[in-house]
DNA sequence: CGGAACGTTGACTAGGATCAACTCAGGTGG
DNA sequence: CCACCTGAGTTGATCCTAGTCAACGTTCCG
């Protein structure tokens, strides 16, 4: 075997210490109540610019938050989820399993909402995975639903959330079915990047990547083994680094052509 | 060349007369506006067990009708979509394109809503293309927006309707990223068989499927030559039967396994 | 120390894309 | 009426992207 010569600085798995919870404790029999009176929803809605009467119904709900270990399951597949889950802290994913594995269909960071359409079906088509150690609001969907009735303005933000849910979708459709692989990364890193920086949690051209390679397969539509190519790929073309979890872009432009990535503003 | 018996009944591309109009009339100059004051958003919403009071409000709306022919656009991409589309009659398809070709999301059947998010954002990011010639209602966004104001059970259906969507293109992403050709087509089969169950325009395990090799290569995320390849594989295996643009499943157990197909019921 | 999880790399395979040719039916225009 | 074109389907040959299988390095952890 050739001694290669990268040139490029090789990912090394583990940081010696950092902001990420190792991935080996794969036991989640803790599960952490803190529970105090505030919501995250209010928050989220907020956001989209909810008047402050309009929020009055949910202010009451009681949001109960969960610490959930790396690995662990937030909801779990098939599940008739009885509550609403808001990431707080963390990053996990959404997935459903077909026969040969599992499809990931977003990666989801604080701020959003894991399962919204359990609000009107709460057999849910997939499971929630954390994929570092995540806190989680919860609340109870018929609190929920009793908060929301009769509330106009709080059942048109809630339309407005699922249809920025669909987008997303049709997006990640549109790159399962008709982009090569290289573009597939490419744009996902791109588009981390710019969930990272909305959220206020990168650093200069450099994000935190929690997922691992296996992960990122599962929303890619790929296999772990061929994503670690494509991202030696990259690498090699130095137009990002990897290592320690911590991702940076080296060139953007570059890896925007690559990708086709359009920011939508 | 030899002259292949397949001994499975080939399809023959051009019905001899029947439902569906030619593919050929690319020319949709004339969309005839046959407005009458019935409102089919009203119909939709009345299925999700709305009541009278909720609907009251989108009563008064006007729906323009219109007629497009067969391969005319319903809705342009990237268009700013000022317009609410309603399918009447007829098969139309919701793609994005990407570097490569495009990509179907979703093949819509009367009584689907086109773009529905639009009611949240107009700037769309698809079209939608009639595979069929279509009767499609139409309603001006500012006005269903207004009529819906205030309207909490209205909203609320919405959001219903939105949080639909999303499952089924969850679905249609762990497809496009973790089937083989085989099975996503045998999937597509069994679920346009349910859908044209449900509205009623099948004929006992028969149904007209409308669209183009190309067209279902679209939606799958295939080509058109593979999609034929795998058609011409399920006939020779007696699991289907294709001609003259109608579609009859010949074992449907055989085909639901392959698909792994699940109705949700 | 041994095992588990993750990453990396190589060799080989296969599913699907690509390119190209040909058929067939319909429509058009000379 | 026929020549020609177009759109759709079919088929073969070939290529290549990504999957599969396997081995190995590393780090972390019990």
């Amino acid at each position: 075997v050739t001694p290669v010569a990268q040139g490029v600085p090789q990912a090394s798995p583990r940081r010696p210490g950092g902001p990420l919870t190792p991935r080996g404790d794969r036991d989640w029999p803790t599960r952490g109540i803190g529970s105090r009176s505030f919501n995250p929803l209010v928050e989220r809605l907020r956001g989209l610019g909810l008047s402050e009467a309009a929020l009055g119904p949910l202010r009451s709900l009681h949001a109960e938050v969960r610490n959930i270990p790396a690995g662990g399951p937030i909801i779990r597949e098939g599940e008739v989820a009885a509550r609403l889950h808001i990431m707080l802290e963390g990053w996990s994913c959404r997935y459903t399993s077909v026969d040969s594995g599992r499809q990931s269909t977003a990666f989801l960071l604080p701020g959003d909402i894991c399962n919204l359409d359990a609000l009107q079906d709460m057999r849910l088509p997939y499971g929630v995975n954390a994929m570092t150690a995540c806190k989680v609001a919860v609340l109870r969907i018929d609190e929920v639903r009793r908060a929301a009735t009769g509330q106009a303005e709080l059942a048109w933000a809630l339309f407005r959330l699922a249809c920025d849910d669909n987008r997303a979708l049709v997006h990640r459709a549109a790159c399962l079915g008709r982009r090569p692989a290289r573009a597939r990364l490419a744009h996902l890193i791109c588009e981390l990047q710019a969930r990272s920086a909305a959220a206020g949690i990168d650093v200069g051209g450099s994000f935190m990547l929690p997922a691992t390679q296996e992960e990122l397969a599962d929303l890619l539509g790929l296999t772990a083994v061929h994503v670690n190519r494509v991202l030696q790929s990259l690498r090699a073309d130095r137009l990002v680094t990897l290592q320690l979890r911590w991702l940076t872009i080296l060139d953007w432009d570059a890896l925007a052509t690559i990708a086709d990535y359009a920011p939508d503003p």
